[in-house]
DNA sequence: TTATATAGTTGTATAATACAATTATATATA
DNA sequence: TATATATAATTGTATTATACAACTATATAA
């Protein structure tokens, strides 16, 4: 059998989608959910948007993400501004409370992923964060 | 930014969980699913197990394999071995079809992985492909 | 003016998971 | 031996994240 490296990413890939859901269940760690964590980080770091644009951001349908922002917006942890020029629309920006969320809950995900690398070396760390943000934003032409 | 790689490895992997929980959503990948997929490797290339075993080796409950186990017989992917010491257990070994299924289904998502990594280097591959490897045999002590 | 496109919401369906209750069998103990 | 407890697996139920489709309200094009 060929043993194209593709084959060896494509198991391990699926291992490890699948012991991820198990151990993190909905993926909530403190008070935020993944979806929550990830929102929050885009909006607070590319600044604010709608629903459309994170939609596309994220590559996941317009109507998970109405529900998501939703319940950010229900929690406090969001706020909408109103588009001025197109009365359908409007952006997410985040609130205090969301930036002190955000904070302490990104704090929380960094521990526990460090404390699980805590035998990698520093330079295994960095190759793997690297083809990780490499591999997300690597897409079908 | 002079973050910690784990940072890196914490975000990017949320971003990749959630982009893998559409894909699954969306449909499988061929004829098997990820779990029917998963559980034919684990049986074909480390022996029949019964479902215990398996939920111990995935980090999964033993309710979720008994239901996939059981889709897996009910597509004759597998058949069951009474265990001739303990009338509860048995141990499932992949039938004919099953490795025939698992050899084409392997081969198609090798197919899309490669396409989706081809603008990637051999050298980023295995180094990736390493790395995951690595991620998924990496246990808290 | 009317038709079509678009931003966002809501209804409904599906898939993967966990936990709890249950069944049948095995093992330990009084 | 009789009874209690433990275990392998199944089944019932709830939760969560997702997609697609139907819908509302507004914007834009013909």
């Amino acid at each position: 059998m060929t043993n194209h490296p593709a084959e060896t990413i494509e198991l391990e890939l699926s291992i490890l989608m699948r012991r991820f859901l198990a151990v993190t269940a909905n993926g909530r760690i403190g008070s935020l959910d993944r979806s929550a964590y990830l929102l929050l980080h885009q909006i607070s770091s590319h600044g604010s948007a709608g629903v459309k644009a994170l939609a596309e951001e994220f590559h996941l349908d317009i109507s998970t993400i109405s529900r998501q922002t939703a319940a950010l917006e229900q929690k406090g942890l969001v706020y909408r501004i109103p588009d001025p020029q197109d009365g359908r629309a409007y952006s997410l920006q985040i609130t205090e409370t969301g930036t002190k969320e955000l904070a302490l809950n990104k704090q929380a995900r960094f521990e526990r992923v460090a404390d699980f690398l805590k035998n990698w070396s520093l330079e295994d760390q960095q190759q793997f964060g690297a083809l990780l943000h490499k591999f997300n934003r690597t897409f079908v032409e």
